[in-house]
RNA sequence: GCGAUCGUGGUGAAGUGGUUAACACAUCGGAUUGUGGUUCCGACAUGCGUGGGUUCGAUCCCCAUCGAUCGCCCCA
C-alpha cells in the first residue's frame, strides 16, 4: 500500500498554507468590494449536471470527470468545475426570486479533473470564482473582467495579458457553426482526428486546435465576430466601452473559444505573460452563460462568471518574484528552567493564549541555551524567562529579541504587560 | 490518453556490481550549570521510490509498478 498522496494531489504544508490564506482572505475582501456573497456548493454531484451543464462534447465531459457510483447506486461526480453547482443552487433554491437582483456570488474550493499532472495542473485543483446572475447588461461583464483582473493586481502581479472575444447569440453562433462546417467539410480528410469528430460536435473549437494550426483553411476559417448579428456586435461594442473607460487593456482574439458548452457573447482568460512561467500560460478564464440556468431548469436568466486557480496565481506570484506580505513569528516564547518553573510556565503560557497573545514553551526539555535557540528560530518577538531568581520574587523577565533590552516584569501584571507592548 | 527524462538521509547532492553509501546544510549533544551569534569537537541513511528478476553478490544491470518533471492534448 502506497502511503503517498495520490497522483496529482499535492498537501499544503505549513510555511505555505499561510500564503493560500492570505490570498484566501485577500480575495475575499475584494469580493465584498465587489458585492459579491459566498456560496459554498457540494464538492460531489450528481454525474447529470455536469453532463447538462457542462457539455457533453467538452473534453472535461467526455474524459477528465471523477465518477462513481455511491451505496445507493446513483451515479457521483467530483465537480470539475464551479459554475453548474452554483447555477444548480441558484435554481433549486429559487435565489432568482430575490428582489436583489443580479445574484452576485463567489465561491472558493477544491476541483477535480482527471488529468495527466504537471506543474500548475492538478488533479485536485483549487479556484475561486465567481458568478453574476440575473442581469445582461455589458457593464456586469466588464465588471466581472475587472474582478477578474483585480483578483492579480492587488497581489501586485504586472505581467497580465487579458484576450477577449464574443461567441454572440444563439442566432449568431448557429450562423457561424454552419459557416465553419461549409468553410471545413471540404478538407475534412486533412483535419486531424480531434477535428473531425468537432467538425460535427462542436466546429467552434477546431480553432483552438493546435495540431491544424498551420492548415491553410484555418487562417482563411470565417471569424465569429464576421457573424455576429447586430445585437451581439453592439454588445460586445458595449463591453469594450466599459472595459475602455475602465482602463483595463484587452487584446480581441476572434479564436478564443473556450472549452465549456455553455458559453456565449463574451468570453475572455488572463494569461501571465512573466518569464520562467511554464507552459501553462492560462491563469484563469470566464465568460457569459444566458442559456444554462434555463438548460438546468430554472426561469430564463442570463449570466457570466470567471474561475482563476489557486496554484496557479501562486506560481505567477514566483515568476514575478513577489513575497507576501505575511505575519511570522511568535509573540513570545517562554523559556523555564527547572521544574518549578516549567509548572508555572504553563500556566502563564495559558493565560497569555486567552488573553489573545500568541505563545509557545518548549516541550523538549531542552536545556536553557538550547530554548533561547528555539526561541530565535521560531522568530519569537519576546523571550520570557522564569528561572530560580524569578519566581522567587513572582517576577519574569522579558526580553525583547530584536533589541535585547530585558526587563523584570511583576507576575500579575505580566499578561497586561504583554499586551501593552505587542 | 501518448512520448521523453528522472526517483539516494530532514534538505541539497556525490557514488560504485562486492566488505564501513562521500560531502554540505539542518538538527541534537559537548566545549560554555541562566540568554539568541561565532568557532571547535562529536552524533546522525530501518540502507539508495516500491515489487520482482539476473548474479556467488545489486543502490548501481533487466522488467514491472508508483510518483515527479517536461512536451503533446486540453484547460484553471
Amino acid at each position: 500500500m502506497s502511503m503517498k498522496a495520490p497522483r496529482g494531489t499535492q498537501d499544503i504544508l505549513p510555511g505555505i498554507s499561510e500564503k493560500w490564506q492570505y490570498i484566501e482572505n485577500k480575495l475575499q475582501e475584494l469580493s465584498y468590494n465587489y458585492h459579491y456573497q459566498e456560496i459554498r456548493t457540494p464538492i460531489f454531484e450528481h454525474t447529470e449536471l455536469f453532463q447538462r451543464g457542462v457539455g457533453d462534447t467538452t473534453d472535461i465531459v467526455q474524459k477528465e470527470m471523477y465518477t462513481f457510483t455511491d451505496k445507493g447506486d446513483r451515479s457521483i461526480t467530483l465537480r470539475p468545475e464551479g459554475t453548474a453547482s452554483v447555477v444548480r443552487s441558484f435554481v433549486e433554491h429559487k435565489l432568482f426570486g430575490s428582489p436583489n437582483q443580479p445574484t452576485k456570488l463567489f465561491y472558493f474550493g477544491p476541483m477535480f479533473r482527471y488529468e495527466r499532472p504537471q506543474q500548475g495542473r492538478m488533479r485536485q485543483f483549487f479556484q475561486y470564482g465567481v458568478e453574476a446572475l440575473g442581469s445582461d447588461d455589458p457593464a456586469i461583464d466588464a465588471e466581472v473582467i475587472s474582478l477578474a483582473m483585480n483578483a492579480y493586481r492587488v497581489f501586485g502581479l504586472q505581467s497580465l495579458k487579458l484576450v477577449i472575444n464574443s461567441l454572440g447569440d444563439k442566432e449568431s453562433r448557429e450562423n457561424h457553426r454552419q459557416a465553419l462546417i461549409d468553410h471545413f467539410t471540404p478538407v475534412k480528410k486533412e483535419l486531424c482526428s480531434d477535428c473531425q469528430s468537432r467538425l460535427e460536435q462542436n466546429p467552434l473549437r477546431i480553432l483552438d486546435c493546435k495540431k491544424d494550426r498551420d492548415h491553410p483553411k484555418m487562417k482563411t476559417a470565417p471569424s465569429i465576430l464576421d457573424y455576429l448579428n447586430e445585437e451581439s456586435t453592439a454588445y460586445f461594442a458595449k463591453v469594450k466601452e466599459y472595459l475602455d473607460e475602465m482602463g483595463i487593456t484587452y487584446q480581441v482574439d476572434p479564436n478564443l473559444v473556450r472549452g465549456l458548452d455553455y458559453y456565449n457573447h463574451t468570453a475572455f482568460e488572463i494569461m501571465s505573460d512573466a518569464k520562467g512561467f511554464g507552459a501553462i500560460t492560462t491563469l484563469s478564464g470566464g465568460g457569459r452563460y444566458n442559456g444554462l440556468v434555463q438548460d438546468l431548469g430554472g426561469p430564463e436568466t442570463p449570466g457570466i462568471g470567471f474561475a482563476l486557480s489557486m496554484e496557479r496565481l501562486l506560481m505567477a506570484l514566483e515568476a514575478e518574484g513577489i513575497e507576501l506580505p505575511l505575519d511570522q513569528g511568535l509573540d513570545c516564547y517562554i523559556v523555564a528552567l527547572g521544574e518549578e518553573a516549567k509548572l508555572k510556565a504553563a500556566a502563564i503560557t495559558d493565560q497569555l493564549r486567552l488573553a489573545g497573545v500568541q505563545a509557545d514553551r518548549d516541550y523538549q526539555d531542552k536545556k536553557f541555551k538550547a530554548q533561547f535557540k528555539a526561541a530565535d528560530r521560531l522568530k519569537a518577538k519576546y523571550v520570557l524567562v522564569l528561572g530560580d531568581d524569578e519566581l522567587a520574587n513572582q517576577q519574569i523577565a522579558v526580553k525583547n529579541m530584536k533589541t535585547g533590552d530585558q526587563e523584570t516584569i511583576d507576575m500579575e501584571q505580566l499578561t497586561q504587560h504583554m499586551k501593552e507592548i505587542l
